[in-house]
RNA sequence: GCCGCUUUAGCUCAGGGGUAGAGCACAUCAUUCGUAAUGAUGGGGUCGUAGGUUCAAAUCCUACAAGCGGCACCA
């Protein structure tokens, strides 16, 4: 029997031979570095039989791939603590997540942070013991019935699911064992001691929130403590980041109980969010959009009408449409309200309205529609976040109504100039999901084959890589997600493409042909940023708050050294000003360095200092955040380069 | 909405059954200073809300609310 090894040598075995053995065969020390093997590919355990001609890459612990098995054998010697601790807890299932692990418990009594430290010794303990991975198969009826003996209802479903034609692998350790797929390494000596845990959470059993809730323990595990301490230094970092401790610091914004997931913009946070709906109308009127507004409040026949009533009633704000009575100690309403108005949730339905204005002629299409929608969706408490998840958000919204044969075209457009926005606003790296027909839908299957089809070919034309998502489509058609990820690792949706043909049919829109006839015109559905909140909140964390200059609330400081230069600083900020550059004088009675501190704190991109000397020159010197570099320069010169480098990039 | 944790001055946080503390911020005064915190003095809180226990509650108990971390949902 052949077994290939990376390098390309091969190597003739018996059949039956083990990873370990052929590790054994190379180098003892291999042998006792290996924690697991590659078998073409597939991660598998040390002590695996070989069967048949086969490439093997043995897994050393020090390799990257060992990650994986370390953090995955960290959560079963987690679930052995907790067992050993807190006897009577039942586990469920424990796999491995991005920099680390979780294991659901089911117990009466919850866990906190508190008994972390004694969990964690416990592992400790676990992992010095060091005992050896066995694996064993199962009888499948056997092994429900041990797990049901033993009080483990969750394992005795779990195993109850599996399909017949699975195995039912066992994994010991010492005493314990806990049903598992597996691989594991040799011995738990080979987790290591670089591990933590981070937190505990709630979380239901299988994701379903009908059913239990267990309680999580989240951890963490490394190859060796430099690693995990440079882990804790990176989230400890992301912290810093949080949009919400950046908006509190720069005095951007601020949400209070009585407007929950409202934002509440001060000045400084509403220039942000003005030069980007800004440079977003700029970009739209360049891309052949027209802009419109659309009402607030509407009467629930209309959502009746465009199928929100039924579909999305539970998140809309609804308003009983009667006169509130205003005697004291009295109820609110005095008659039963009979009838309802809405907020929107969304801006789709209004624009088909103005569509329906007058007759529109194929010649008419297409027609994009935007708007910086205000809208309201009634987001569960537990689900609101800063900028990120709120209840009142204003979409970069756009309506495209165009024929069939135009979907491809009009697709391509779009994606394209969201790849540019992207770009400008520094996000190169994004990730594009095709969400596919899901069971339950309207429309034809030609008209569905088509709408994918077509999504699929504007995604090549613009050289854009997907993964698909089956499905996962409205139920009205196909839809482009882009996604993006934060500072803190996380991915956030936020432009979409959605292609509809189920509302212009429901709301009764259509335009005459080149045949003379009444056609169903198809509606695209997109947005770049999302939301302009959300995407503020994205960009504050991308930039760590140094947003770039041109979005920058205040784009420069002038900040006097002494109050003999006070007139002429104020002279500079005028210049400034004249010049539409953000400019603020800073003429308090504190030390140049205080003022420095200040800005830098407050991520202030440029800062003129002016002294007696600069008065007298009439120069500034500038220091740029993030350098402690000065340089001197004359006023003009420095306006003038400063002007051209906060011009917006488009 | 579900589970857990948290809630004390504008901010960050300490304290804790006998009636409230620090640093920063703020105000006043002094200082006019050359690139990440000048000094002094002073003002500021019914300790999230509502009940309960107690001679006495900010502290203990209960309920509620909000915030935070997840889950579910989602832009």
């Amino acid at each position: 029997m052949n077994i290939t090894l990376p390098d390309g040598s091969v190597r003739t075995y018996p059949s039956g031979v083990t990873g370990l053995q052929i590790a054994d065969s190379i180098s003892k020390s291999l042998a006792k570095a290996a924690v697991g093997v590659k078998i073409d590919g597939a991660l598998s355990d040390l002590s695996l039989p070989i069967q048949k001609n086969v490439k093997l890459e043995i897994i050393r612990r020090q390799d990257d791939t060992a990650l994986e098995m370390i953090r995955h054998d960290a959560a079963h010697v987690l679930a052995e603590a907790v067992q050993s601790l807190f006897p009577g807890t039942q586990v469920t299932i424990g796999p491995t997540i991005e920099n680390g692990f979780y294991y659901d418990f089911a117990r009466n009594e919850p866990f906190s942070t508190e008994d972390f430290a004694a969990i964690e010794t416990e592992m400790q303990k676990i992992v010095e013991r060091g005992a050896p991975f066995t694996r064993e198969v199962w009888d499948r009826d056997e092994a429900i019935q041990y797990f049901k003996d033993k009080g483990e209802n969750y394992k005795a479903e779990l195993i109850q699911d599996l399909p017949v034609s699975e195995n039912i692998t066992i994994y010991r350790q010492g005493d314990w064992l806990d049903l598992c797929r597996g691989p594991h390494m040799q011995n738990v000596k080979q987790v290591g001691m670089a591990f933590k845990l981070l937190k505990v959470a709630g979380a239901y059993w299988r994701g379903d929130s009908s059913r239990a809730m267990l309680t999580r323990i989240y951890g963490t595990a490394w190859r060796d403590e430099a690693e995990l301490n440079a882990y804790l230094t990176q989230l400890e970092e992301a912290e810093k980041r949080d949009h919400r401790k950046i908006g509190k610091d720069m005095g951007l914004f601020h949400l209070q109980e009585e407007s929950q997931g409202s934002v509440f913009w001060h000045p400084h946070g509403f220039t942000i969010y003005n030069q980007l709906e800004n440079y977003i109308r700029r970009r739209i009127q360049g891309d052949g959009y027209v802009e419109v507004k659309t009402p607030q409040l509407m009467h629930s026949r209309f959502w009746e009408a465009s199928g929100h009533w039924s579909k999305f009633r539970e998140n809309m704000f609804v308003v009983p449409d009667v006169v509130p009575s205003t005697e004291e100690g009295g109820k609110v309403f005095k008659e039963e309200p009979r009838e309802f108005m809405a907020l929107k949730p969304m801006n789709c339905p209004a624009h088909v309205q103005i569509f329906k204005q007058g007759i529109k002629s194929y010649r008419d299409l297409p027609i994009r529609m935007a708007e910086f929608g205000c809208c309201h969706r009634n987001e569960a408490h537990g689900a609101l976040h800063g900028l990120m998840r709120v209840r009142q958000m204003t979409q970069d919204d756009a309506h495209i109504f165009c024929r069939v044969d135009q979907i491809t075209d009009e697709s391509i457009r779009f994606c394209n100039l969201l790849r540019a926005i992207y770009k400008d606003l520094g996000f190169e790296d994004l990730q594009v999901k095709l969400a596919l027909r899901p069971e339950n839908r309207a429309g034809t299957d030609e008209n569905w084959d088509r709408a994918e089809q077509g999504l699929r070919d504007a995604l090549d034309a613009a050289g854009l890589p997907y993964e698909d998502l089956p499905g996962e489509g409205a139920f009205y058609g196909p839809k482009l997600e882009f996604h993006l990820k934060d500072a803190i690792g996380r991915s956030w949706q936020c432009g979409t493409l959605q292609l509809d043909f189920v509302m212009p049919e429901r709301l009764d829109a259509h335009y005459i042909g080149e045949d003379g006839q009444k056609h169903r015109p198809v509606m695209l559905h997109r947005a770049v940023l999302g939301t302009l909140e959300r995407f503020i909140g994205i960009m504050l964390e991308n930039y760590a708050g140094k947003l770039p200059l041109w979005l920058a609330p205040v784009q420069c400081v002038v900040a006097t050294i002494t109050g003999k230069a006070d007139s002429y600083a104020e002279e500079v900020v005028r210049d400034l000003k004249s010049h539409g550059i953000r400019a603020e004088a800073d003429l308090r009675n504190e030390k140049i360095n205080y003022k420095v501190r200040e800005h830098s704190l407050q991520k202030v991109p440029v800062l003129f200092v002016v002294g007696a000397r600069e008065a007298e020159e009439r120069t500034v010197a500038i220091r740029r955040l993030g350098s402690q570099d000065q340089n001197v320069e004359s006023i003009a010169q420095a306006i003038e380069a400063l002007a051209h480098q906060c011009k917006a990039p488009y």
